[in-house]
DNA sequence: CTATTATGCATAAGAAAATTATGCATATAT
DNA sequence: ATATATGCATAATTTTCTTATGCATAATAG
C-alpha cells in the first residue's frame, strides 16, 4: 500500500476500525479516508482493498450492500456483529503493537 | 513472528534499531532482546530472523564477524556506514507510521 | 544417566498479504 | 479529445512470514 513496508499486516485493523466509526463505508470512501487521514502518507491500492474487504466479507466480519449513486455502483460494507466484536481484539492488539514499536524506537521512555 | 500479524514488515526496522543502539547483536541475542523489550508479546523466530538478517547483509547494511563462545558459534552483526545511514531513514518511517496509525485508533486525539 | 531445555545457526515448503499491471465503466475537467 | 476522478475487480508476481526441519554443544531436570 505504500512505499513503506511497515503497513503490512494492518490493512484488516484499518478497514474494521473505520467501519467501526463511520457504520459504513465503500472501497473507495475508504481508500480517501485513509489518505485524509495520513495526509498522504498512506495509499492503499485496489489490489489490496479489495481481496481484503472480499474476504473479511467471506469471513463472516463484513456484511455488504449495493447501491447505484450517481449511476455508477457502490457496495457499502459494515461490520457484522461477530465483525464488531473481532474489532475489539484487533483494536488491543494494534495498540499493544503500538505500544512495543515506540518501546523499541524509544526504549529510554519505558518505565 | 506472532499471532498478530501487524508486526508484517517490522523485523528489519527492529533488528537495525537494535544494532544502531547495542553496537553490535548476534542472532539469539536479538530474538531474546526483543523477547525482554516486549514482555514476551514478541517471539522473532528463526525462519524469519535469519534469512532477514542474510538479506541485510547481501544489501551492503550490515557487516558479520563470526566468533567462537563457550565452544558455540557466533555471528555478530552490526550496520554498514550505509546501514546506519538507512537506518535514519527507516526510523523515521517507522515514528511516522505510528502516528498515523495512533491517529486510526484514536482520530479524537489528532489536531 | 538420560531427556529436556537453552543456546546457536540454517534452510525448505507453504501460506498470507501485498505490489504491479491490467480490465471495464461512468463523470468531469482540461 | 484527453486526462483525471470515481468505482469495482482480478491475475501474476513478489515479499515476508510461519511451520517444520536439521545439525551441534551446554546445562539442567528427572
Amino acid at each position: 500500500m505504500k512505499n513503506s513496508q511497515l503497513y503490512k499486516g494492518s490493512l484488516n485493523t484499518i478497514i474494521m476500525k473505520l467501519l467501526e466509526e463511520k457504520g459504513r463505508m465503500y472501497g473507495y470512501e475508504i481508500t480517501q479516508k485513509v489518505k485524509e487521514i495520513t495526509k498522504g502518507e498512506l495509499n492503499i491500492t485496489e489490489g489490496a482493498l479489495y481481496p481484503a474487504l472480499h474476504k473479511l466479507e467471506a469471513d463472516g466480519l463484513l456484511d455488504v450492500e449495493v447501491e447505484k449513486v450517481d449511476n455508477r455502483l457502490r457496495k457499502y460494507y459494515k461490520l457484522t456483529e461477530k465483525g464488531t466484536a473481532e474489532t475489539v481484539n484487533r483494536l488491543s492488539e494494534l495498540e499493544e503493537f503500538i505500544k512495543n514499536m515506540q518501546t523499541i524506537v524509544n526504549p529510554k521512555l519505558s518505565y
